[in-house]
DNA sequence: CTGTTAGCGCGTTCAC
DNA sequence: GTGAACGCGCTAACAG
């Protein structure tokens, strides 16, 4: 038992086991060149000290990194990027290395300070969905060897490794399929068009309408719900018009949440049916979408792979010696599930 | 624009602003005993390299802390467990600090390996939610004068600060409503026994059954289901009874959203209609619970408060000055929300 | 096989 | 107001 809490240092470990520091280092980076008694001697002394190598001290000798991935996150409380981090930690402790995470609340500025901080931590390396449209920042971390992954959102002005969905392609494989079934007036729910995303997926809406050379309606169009609750009062909104749609396409799943709720709602105190309201298409699967009042599809994708990809991408430029390698941005595919049961 | 990607040093700068390290290191520490003019030829240089401190070097030196948060979670994807990481996260960095976010997966060697890489990295103090039964890491880190907190679980042959839940009270009380509501058969599905909320869960459910005399009947209890899957195995084998249960006590989400999936998928190819099937009590609330096609209450939580409890009980031991004081045994209370809509 | 020297980036201490 | 020296914990490089 310690006397006075304190952490042993490599002097302590070297003292108890009569040996000097080198040859604790020595021992604790594989014993070569130490005698087998004298190892057990010092793993010895480890034990009883409790000892571990100061990270710290260790990173900032040359050559050496920290072993920290810098996390920077939307929102951690979402599913779905939580499942995305789960995701990068799994692929990062394969390596030895851990995650600093940071909360970014899609503040820009929050972001710039969490990556200025990261870089002061010594990071290896960051993996952020960005939250603003600038880049200096990230450039700036770039500039100085340390290597920046994208995910879920591409920034412009910066060249960087990025892992993106097919964010075009589902919305519009997604609104073909409405209209396939044949539908003709198609609502939309979405973020707001500057978040990287929200546009894509937008566009993706809009080119399988003009494509089917349905008119767009700019009525039928809400995009710049973030949260749930501004997603039903979007919803309530469209219900609510002389015309409403016969669908709704949903560009993410905080917006389907809330189309859900606000339907499942007015079927409960109201005196419609369910067939009285739209169907719906969901960018993002979510739990319990088959407990839908109304039939739901979803544009599904895995977050969790997002993060495996986006940390690999990570962990190829710092390991994989290739650091100059030409830019990479990879496009995961989506998948249509119709009418989840 | 740096020619070869390098992480400038105080030397660089001091170097460029024609002054020494001793100066630039003064400026960035508030600026005492630095004339203004000097400050600004310092700040341009510290600009104009992009210069970070390097905390990691500062942190070696004695006096100084990472400023680093050792965070230990069982499952991050679960959406509980990242609103808590949130809490945590927010609370962190009103002071300045970041957390080092690792996943247990539930596994004790995980997380003793966890741990040790904490301390190797010098964290202030550490959050955990024990996946284990034993202490003996967590015992370690505080004998080195690292701080515990304990969230949401408790384990036994340690003292540290804990926060939890009040989960006898909350499943008493929630089973006590099914009682009230006419229920004398009432399933349980559960987590396993050996962890601490799987335990302190099922005694306020037994609890409330013995005081009113209901006869516990052992095979209306499911106790190991640890996912959604698993929740709905339970739930089948419990609703396939000859005599099956008319309200079952869910002792978390996993196990309350595999109920609602089971009954909703019964539901929807069989002849029963909702009536046929036992109401739901839910210890802790989920996203679209109400949804579900048969009644359920709910035994509601905040996690983020949770999580911002712990961040605050670690951060008063580590700034409050107190670091000697008693230990703190929060537990916070529960509400329990009947029949949501 | 083992120990000594030196220095990573930084800031306290002490001179000037 | 400013700078030089020293040492934090650790380990390559160089003795021995």
């Amino acid at each position: 038992m310690a006397e006075k809490p304190h952490r042993p240092t490599v002097k302590e470990v070297a003292q108890r086991a009569g040996v000097s520091p080198m040859t604790v280092s020595r021992t604790l980076s594989g014993g070569v060149n130490v005698k087998p008694d004298v190892q057990q001697r010092v793993m010895d002394a480890v034990a009883e000290l409790g000892y571990h190598r100061n990270e710290n001290a260790r990173s900032i000798r040359p050559g050496h990194s920290s072993g920290l991935i810098g996390v920077a996150i939307t929102n951690i409380a979402n599913p779905y990027y939580s499942t995305f981090a789960l995701g990068v930690e799994e692929e990062a402790a394969l390596t030895g290395r851990r995650i600093l995470l940071g909360n970014t609340s899609e503040d820009p500025g929050r972001e710039a300070e969490l990556v200025g901080d990261f870089l002061g931590r010594r990071v290896d390396g960051l993996i952020v969905v960005p939250a603003s449209s600038t880049s200096g920042h990230l450039a700036h971390s770039q500039s100085q060897g340390v290597p920046v992954v994208l995910a879920s959102r591409r920034v412009d002005g910066i060249e960087a490794d990025s892992v993106v969905l097919a964010d075009d392609d589902g919305a519009y494989r997604g609104t073909i399929a409405l209209i396939d079934a044949g539908h003709t007036r198609i609502g939309y729910l979405g973020n707001t068009l500057s978040i990287f995303t929200g546009e894509r997926r937008h566009a993706g809406f809009i080119r399988a309408l003009e494509e089917r050379g349905i008119k767009v309606e700019p009525a039928l169009i809400a995009a710049g719900q973030q949260t749930v609750d501004q997603a039903r009062d979007a919803t309530r909104a469209l219900l609510g018009m002389k015309n409403p749609p016969t669908a709704i396409f949903c560009a993410n799943n905080r917006n389907a949440i809330g189309a859900v709720k606000e339907i499942s709602q007015q079927l409960h105190v109201g005196i419609k049916t369910a067939t009285d309201f739209p169907e719906l298409m969901s960018f993002d699967d979510f739990e319990l979408a088959e407990l839908s009042p109304v039939p739901i599809s979803v544009i599904d994708h895995d977050p969790r792979e997002l993060g495996r990809t986006a940390a690999r991408m990570l962990l190829d430029r710092l390991d994989g010696g290739d650091e100059d390698a030409a830019v990479r941005e990879i496009e995961l595919p989506v998948s249509l599930r119709m009418h989840v049961r």
